[in-house]
Formats: C-alpha cells, structure tokens, sequence
DNA sequence: TGTACATCAGTGAACGCGCGTTCACTGATGTAC
DNA sequence: TGTACATCAGTGAACGCGCGTTCACTGATGTAC
C-alpha cells in the first residue's frame, strides 16, 4: 500500500501513424527553424530542440542522421518558408516596385530586428553557416540565390549589371540587420539609426545602372 | 635507481615579474582577438586559448574575471588594432579618396575573406557581439562609431547626410564579407561575385547626396 | 646594501554541468497469412 | 475479414567529452626592516 512502485520505462512509448511520425519530424524541423535563427545553430542543444517541439532527445536520431543533418534540411526550410511567406504577399516577377519597398521596409524594421524566430534567414544564419560544412553552405547558397532573383526582378528590365546590384543591395540589407542586432542592448539608438540608414541607402535606387 | 618519482606540481609555477605578467595578459588579449574572429567567441575555450598563448588555463583569471569579461575587453581591442592598422596606412581626416577606394577593396578581398584572423572585427564579430551582454555591445558600438566616422570623412565635405551614407557603406560591406564567407566553401564562385558586387556597388559613390 | 617574509602569477587536478549521441526497452502500428 | 507477429517511433538512462571556473600548491618577485 505504502510502497512506492518504480516503473522503468514509466513513458509508455507507443509506437505512432506514419503520418503522425511524419507530423513530428516537420514539428522538430519547424522548431528548428525557430530557435535556430534566434539563437545560432551551435547555442541550440538537441535536447532544448526537442523539448521545445514536445519529444525527448533520443527519438531525435529516428528522423536525422546528425544535428549537423538537421542544420542542412533547417536551412533548406528556412529559405523555403521564408520565400513562400514573400511571394504570398505580392507579385514577384518584375517591376514590382512599391512592395519590393514595402519588404525592403520591412526586413529592415526594428520588428524585423527583434524578432529572428519568424524573420528571414539571410540575416540570421550567414556566420553560423560559415561554420558549417560544405553541405550547409551549398544550402545556404541556394537560398541566397533565390533572393537575389527575387531583388534583381525589381530593377527596371532594361538595367544592365541588374545581378550585381541586387547582390549589393542584398548585403546592404543583411549587413544592416546584423549590425543593428549587434547593438541592439547596449545603444539602441545606434541600432535604430542603422536600419533607418541602409533603408535611405537603398531607397529610390531600384532602377539605377 | 628503477622507480619513478612521481612529482606534484611538476610544472613548476615560480612567480614572475610584474612587467612579464603584464606581457602575458597582453599576449592572451591579442591571441583572444585572433581566435574570436577567426571561429567565434563562443567556439574558443578558455582552455584552446590559454594554451595558444602559450599558458595553462587556470592563471587565466589572475588576468580576467571571466570570459565574458575578457569578451569585452577583446572586442576593444581588437577595435583598437584595427584602427591603428588603418590610420597607420593614410591620412585619417577628409576627402582621401584614393586610400579609402583601397581600404574598401581591401575589406572586401578575397584575402581579407579567408583571414578573418588579422582582419577587422566589424566583419567577423558582430553576431557573436548580439548574443553577449549590454558591455560587449557597447564596446563593439563604440568601435563602429569610429568607423563611421571613418568612412564619413570621406564623402565630398559639403555632402548631406554623410553620417547615413557611411552607415549605408559600412552596413554593405559587413554584409558582403559575412555573406562571402556564409558559402566559401560550399559555393566559392558565389563567394567572390558577392565580394565583386559588394565593391562595384560602392565604387564612385563617395561623393554622393 | 643585506636579510626575512609576504605576495601572487602560473600550474594542473578537480568541480558540476551540458553537450551530441547511443542504447535497451515499449507497445501500437503495419503486414503477412 | 481476422489473427500472429515483426517493425519502428518514441522514451529516458547512460556514454565519453569538453566546457567555464575553482582550488591547493609553488617559489621567485617584491617589500619591509
């Protein structure tokens, strides 16, 4: 009556539906996408992940091979999802102009540089891929492409060297938020001031060279 | 004759002269300013580090409190060297526009890309800096304000807006470098186009607004 | 200047802790008949 | 369609390892006389 019975294995761990097994895994990958802009790669544990997705750690090894596998799909979904949200918005083809504006805005918004969980993964994941494997940085490198598509559509069709500028304005634009999260607690001002300068920057260049 | 002594404390730690010490603690802030740009300040150990400046880990906290500490400490100085290596090589004041076309080259090489370790912290700290503590992130603020007034003094003297338009610059310069190194490895072609666009998008423009 | 002793920079073992990864185990799902 | 059994997603304890930091100890330096 009295005695405490300790039960091994007490989390009864059923086996789960393909779908709800698939289900888990997009729920870890999501997750991942999260923590993983908003806190770099290496400052994210598996066990924190996992956790954060509503698992244990061991069941992570059933869906990736390696943190490091992982930090390769993560990238992946970042840039798929961040891309999917940008084409939602507006049309993405060419010319474009006032909502190419609009997201320029946007990405360089203090709600932007607040908050990396949701924001967009060429400002929060460069140095950490940098650290990564060539795997990673291929990853990555496609994600960059697709946004420096996306940002040379909006120069005027007749522009020449329109790559080289939407690549310019691209790194004005990741260096800015970078910068601005650098000093984001210690000189706020200073933060502010940055985004507001790479947005006067850039503005009303779109149909330049 | 045949057994081995075993001694304690083999190492024999004698006391040191002030001037040593005070060489020692500057021996272990210039190798913390190499190894926490060239891998990031949370991928160096108080341990790799102690023992690259050619010391045990444990007199490291006669000379810091802690690493976090040390973090700041390094981030001045290595705003500091930089700067001295930049001043050292020309005129500082104004309108030095040869120097300052050379110096942005000269960030945005592929040389600089691939030695992050004698190169200059604005390209190679800034996210670490976002993660550490408001004294970090003053310090490294304190070392931009330098650079902005830096690139400022290059604009035309009477231009307007300077101040943004040197934020702008150096927000696409950190951008470029960060990016170049984000796919080095996984995608060098893309690497050195960014650091080509990055310099194109800025050449001539020192006389702007 | 010479002597006696306290100071403290540097050593290396040890601390608690969290990391990525492995593993024995569970039991409902999925499959073969 | 119903039954028997193999599969495998999820659990949580355990692995070796490296982290930042502490500590007892050393002995030449620095200092008081």
């Amino acid at each position: 009556m009295d005695d405490i019975i300790v039960k091994p294995y007490e989390g009864h761990a059923m086996r789960v539906t393909k779908e709800v097994a698939a289900q888990n895994r997009r729920k870890i990958l999501e997750t991942a996408t999260q923590l993983f802009k908003a806190r770099g790669i290496d400052n994210v544990s598996v066990a924190d992940l996992t956790k954060a997705a509503g698992f244990t750690h061991g069941g992570f090894y059933n869906h990736f091979e390696s943190k490091a596998d992982l930090a390769i799909e993560t990238i992946r979904y970042a840039f798929e999802q961040s891309l999917s949200e940008i084409s939602g918005e507006g049309a993405t083809t060419t010319g474009d102009l006032i909502p190419m504006a609009e997201r320029l805005a946007n990405y360089l918004s203090p709600e932007h540089r607040d908050e990396p969980t949701g924001g967009c993964p060429t400002g929060s994941l460069p140095v950490d891929v940098g650290r990564q494997a060539a795997g990673a940085q291929r990853a990555f490198a496609d994600g960059l492409e697709r946004y420096v598509g996306l940002i040379e559509g909006v120069f005027s069709p007749s522009a020449r060297r329109k790559r080289e500028a939407a690549i310019a304005t691209l790194s004005t634009l990741v260096g800015a938020i970078i910068l601005s999260r650098a000093v984001r607690d210690g000189h706020p001002g200073l933060s502010d001031e940055i985004l507001r300068a790479a947005r006067v920057g850039r503005e009303g260049r779109y149909a330049e060279t």
